[in-house]
Order: C-alpha cells, then structure tokens, then sequence
DNA sequence: GCCGTTTTCGGCCCGACTGTTTTCAGTCG
C-alpha cells in the first residue's frame, strides 16, 4: 500500500477537528487543528519521517503527542485509523465538501444531518433548493439563500489566486480608498502584505475618520457581486475578477490611533497572532485588534514597532510571521543575544537576470528588444537563456544554434552599451528601481540546458564550455519515483559546468504540482558541486518554495532570483521572488545576483572549487 | 490532546457580524 501522502493527511485530521467539533468534545478539535497547520508548513512528507526516525520523528513535529502520533502511525501503516473509522461510522458526511461552503462549520453542519439526514454537497443542494432547510429552527430564507450563494461559488471558483495576478485589481481598490476624503492610511494585509505566493482573500485595513463613507465607496465597487455583511468597522464583499472568478475581499476600518495594533492583527499569519498573544498573556496583557492592554489600560497601538517593543520583542518583517521560529528570533535579538532575526534581503537589489527566454526558442521578443526591456528596469547584466535541443516543442537549440546566438548577443554587448541608457527614474507595476550608476548592460551568454532521463545534459561539454554561465533544468518525465528523481537530478548537479537548477521542483501553482523529490538531499549535492538554486519570480512557479528557501539557508546554498521573463512584460515580477526569498530567512549575501556583474560571476564560479 | 521561565495538572486567542432570536450561537479571520 502507498503511504498517504501530507495532503491526504491533512484533509483526514482535519475532518478529525469537525468530528470533533460536532460531538462537543472539548479541547481536541484545536490540538488537531495545530497539527493540521504544523503539517501544512513541513517540507518533508510525514511517511518519510515515520519511516526514517519511527514514533519518535512524528512526536517532533509540534502540536504532536502520544495519542495524535498512534493515530499518525496507524494512519501511515493501515491507511486510517481508530478514531476516525469510529467517526465515520456514527457520523458518514463527506465533511471536507460541506466544509467549503462558506458559512458552514461543524454545528451546522451537524444540524443539517441530524435533521435532513444531508450527508454531501448535492443532498445540501436539493435541500436548500427545496426550501427545507428554511424550515429548521435557528435557520431562516436568508441562510438557505446564502448557502445556495455558496455552493454557486463553489462551482466556479478555483480557490486561491497567486499574489501576481491580483495584485493589479488591490492597487486599484487600495487607490479608490486613498482618495475618499478623511482617509488617512490604505494597507492591504494579511498573506498579501506576507507576500505568500497565494491569496485566498484580500484583506484591507483603513484607517478614517468617517467610515460610513468608507464602506459605501467598497461596496459600490463595480467589481462587488455580493456584500456578504456591512458594518461600521467591517464589511465582506465578494468580488468580480476581470480574468474570470471571484475572491472575497474585507475592508476594516479603525481609528489611525490603533492604526499598529490593527496592522499587527490583520497582517497574521493566525498562527504568528495566536504565539503574540500567548507572549501578551504571559506578560500580564490582552492584546487585540484595539492595541495591547493592561487591564483596561492601553499601552501600546500606534505602531507595530510599539507594539512588538512592549511585547519584549523588535519589529517582525510581515514575511516571516508564521509563528515557526520568529517569535523567539525576535526576543533573542531585543535581548541582545544571537541569531536574532535574519537581516532579509531588500526588495529591489536584484543586479542582474539570468533566466531570459528569446523568440530564438519560446520567448515572444527578439533577443535585443529583451536587452533593452531589461536596460529600462535598470538590470545590470543579464544571461539569455534560449531552451537547448530535446526540448523539441520550443525549437530548443543544439550546439550550432549557440554558437550562432553568441556570435548575436556578442553584436548586441557592442552595440546597445553606447547607444542605450536605461532610464532608472522609471517606475514599474512592483516598484521603483533604485538610482545608481548609468549604463553598461551586459548579456551574457547562456541557456536553460535540458537534463535528460539519465541525468545527463543534451548539449555537448565543448559547447558548454563557451558560454558564460551554465544552467540546468527539468522539463520531461515528471513521474519517476521520488529517488528515480533525486538520483537523477543529482546526477546532472554533478556536472563540472553547471552553475544555476532552475526552478527546481518544476511545480506550477493551480495546475501542476512539484514532482517528487528529495530536496533535502539535492541542496546538500548543490551545496557540495557548486551549484546555486534559482527562485523563479514568475507569479505561477515561484519555485523554490519558501521552505525549501529556509533549508537552503540554512545548509549554505547560493541563492539566485530571476524573472523567467517570455516577454518584455515579464520584467515586471522580481518582487514576488524577493518577497519568497524573505519568506525563507534569505539575506542578501544568500543572493548571488545581488552582487555587481564580475563580482556575480566571480562568486558563481568559485563556488565550484 | 498537548504542554510547561507561574504549571506534570490545569489551562487552552480575540472580537465583529449575521440571523434568528428576546440574549445568543455559529462562523470567520
């Protein structure tokens, strides 16, 4: 049998916390619920654990103790456990189906099935339609029609959107905002201002003097569908997006007094919040979305820095709060002990790309129009990176198609270094560019080499050794084993002329996921051949993920950040990589192509002792 | 069921809004 995978886990023990939660039983649906989360963020599968280090590796994970890891065992052994078969048996409702449904939690949920014997998403369904969930006590016409609203959206909505696609439509509401007199701050919180890769909801925190004029400005959206529930400090909205679906949207609005206490709030992550507020407790606060408290007594609001100061701590860069490891970060570092926090690596320190695809293969623009696209978001040097031979669906280059592009990028390094100055004042969708020294792009020459089954590269070393920088990247067979995989991956880090593995776990968010590999593994091989680890900026890949970042970090492997650009659009992302390089506790150093060009390349060849 | 610079027993985050109520439970973030 296959062990179940974390995925599978996490949807068991979640239903575990329903179960729970409609039998009354006290205090277990929240220690599943922190397991649930604990699970969510590893970077290793559970089985593999299990089958490394036994009962033990399970109780490592936090939230795990005696019971939860006999459960973990069985489940990883016989494919279910105890409780949970005893579960399904006294209550068999499909839960996670009905769970989706906004506004549904355990209790209705238990009502529905006690009382209409509704055990799925289609039973729900007829029954609302019929009009018979009207009827029940406690329920009236206005919670069947938003039950019928939420399985609409249910139909059509795909979940969650990556931070890239969104961001366009928040800074449109975010400037809407602005201009409503009385308004002093406009902040999207939560994942966005965390900057996960993405986005369930968009949570937006204003601070006015008159908010009645805030929230009819929100609601009167032309985007709004539907107001879900208007309030003088909250209002929940869900929206109409351009590229089809809808995601929900909430506007919170609190006096600019509070203005701290509530960023902290609403920034989260829930798990970083609750630790916050246990350290209050502790300390003898309260703390809320109105500022921390002694009693009755407001201490601090106006500011997150005040806020965390008064907690013992110093300010937490929204990025990493996810209460794994920050929290204590931060007190060591007020207290003047090390490691404190990471000094993670500023937005807009990006040098140089070097992933840049051309119309010579896949791209959409000539290979001098991306030079200049680059110039004008004022890159210093960028590797043009063409797919090679195998990658026949592309048009991939073999070793003559090389040699003819740098025989190309050598006329381009002439020419356009006197003729074309970047404009560096120009601002773009994620920023602006920092003033520095004019002039001087140079291309260099590369490209996205293929790795074969084997593990073996599809371009010849002679026609390797000419180019600048050599990177590697997976396209094909995406379904051998976890250690087919690893092996093979490993084989190619071992290259003598590898520099850079492209997005490295190949996953494309909403459509493919990462295949298996141990990571662990390959960034220990790229650790000791050499090889440095790209974060792909595209708002689909961002790939590494963050944790596997932190691993990265951790162990000592170099870092790089790159658009992937297809098109001149395309210079428009490095943001999004920076913000998941911060995710994972990466500082500048970790980033090689933060450094000047002969300093990059110095440091990307000496890695290769 | 978990966990420990108040604790190996006794705690477990906080508040807004809705719908159906006549004082509040459920859901959400």
């Amino acid at each position: 049998m296959r062990p179940p995978t974390n995925q599978e886990i996490i949807k068991l023990l979640s239903e575990m916390v329903v179960f729970y939660e409609m039998d009354d039983v006290p205090f277990k649906p929240q220690a599943y619920e922190r397991v649930v989360q604990a699970i969510e963020t590893l970077d290793r599968e559970v089985a593999d654990i299990y089958n490394e280090q036994g009962v033990d590796g399970l109780r490592k994970i936090p939230g795990v103790g005696e019971g939860i890891a006999y459960h973990l065992e069985l489940l990883i052994k016989k494919g279910t456990f105890l409780e949970y078969e005893k579960y399904k048996k006294k209550i068999p409702v499909r839960i996670s189906e009905l769970l989706a449904v906004e506004g549904l939690g355990a209790k209705t949920i238990k009502t529905l099935y006690q009382k209409l014997k509704i055990k799925n998403l289609a039973d729900l369904e007829k029954a609302a339609t019929a009009g018979k969930i009207q009827k029940l006590p406690h329920f009236g016409a206005k919670s069947e029609e938003k039950i019928l609203k939420g399985i609409e959206f249910l139909k059509k909505s795909k979940g969650r959107f990556t931070l890239g696609h969104l961001l366009p439509i928040i800074n449109l509401i975010e400037n809407r905002l602005r201009k409503i007199p009385g308004v002093q701050h406009v902040t999207t919180a939560g994942s966005v201002r965390r900057m996960q890769d993405t986005v369930g909801d968009i949570d937006i925190l204003v601070t006015a003097k008159n908010s009645a004029k805030v929230m009819e400005v929100f609601v009167k959206m032309p985007e709004v569908e539907h107001v879900y529930g208007r309030g003088l400090t909250k209002t929940n909205v869900r929206l109409n997006l351009p590229a089809g679906g809808g995601i929900d949207a909430d506007v919170r609005v609190v006096p600019e007094a509070v203005y701290g206490a509530a960023l902290q709030y609403f920034t989260g992550s829930k798990e970083h919040n609750i630790e916050v507020r246990k350290l209050a407790i502790k300390k003898g606060y309260k703390l809320s979305e109105y500022g921390l408290f002694r009693g009755k007594k407001l201490i601090a609001a106006k500011t997150e820095e005040d806020v965390y100061k008064k907690l013992g701590l110093i300010w937490i860069p929204p990025e990493i709060r996810t209460a794994s490891g920050e929290i204590e970060a931060a007190l060591r570092q007020a207290q003047g002990i090390s490691p404190g926090l990471p000094n993670l690596i500023p937005y807009g320190s990006i040098r140089g790309d070097l992933q840049i695809q051309t119309n010579w293969t896949d791209g959409a623009n000539s290979l001098e129009e991306m030079v200049k696209a680059a110039m004008a978001v004022g890159l210093e040097y960028i590797a043009i990176t063409d797919h090679t031979r195998s990658l026949a669906m592309t048009g991939g280059l073999d070793e003559k198609g090389l040699a003819r592009q740098a025989k190309e990028i050598d006329r381009i390094n002439k020419k356009l270094q006197a003729t074309c100055l970047p404009d560096r004042q120009a601002s773009y969708p994620m920023g602006r560019w920092p003033t520095g020294q004019i002039g001087k792009l140079q291309v260099l020459k590369s490209a996205e080499v293929n790795v074969l089954k084997d593990g073996k590269l599809d371009i010849a070393d002679e026609a390797l050794k000419k180019l600048d920088l050599v990177s590697m990247a997976i396209h094909s067979h995406f379904h051998l084993s976890e250690k087919e995989q690893t092996e093979r991956i490993i084989r190619a880090i071992k290259h003598p002329l590898v520099n850079i593995f492209f997005h490295p776990t190949g996953r494309v968010i909403g459509r493919r996921p990462a295949y298996a590999l141990d990571m662990a593994k390959i960034l220990r091989a790229a650790k000791e051949y050499g090889v440095a680890m790209e974060i792909n900026s595209f708002p689909d890949r961002l790939d590494l993920k963050d944790t596997h970042i932190r691993q990265a970090v951790e162990i000592g492997v170099k870092l790089v950040i790159d658009s992937d650009a297809h098109s001149v659009q395309h210079f428009a992302f490095y943001n999004l990589g920076i913000g998941q390089a911060r995710r994972g506790w990466a500082t500048k150093k970790d980033v090689l192509n933060t450094l000047p060009c002969g300093e990059f390349l110095k440091a990307i060849k000496s890695l290769k002792k």
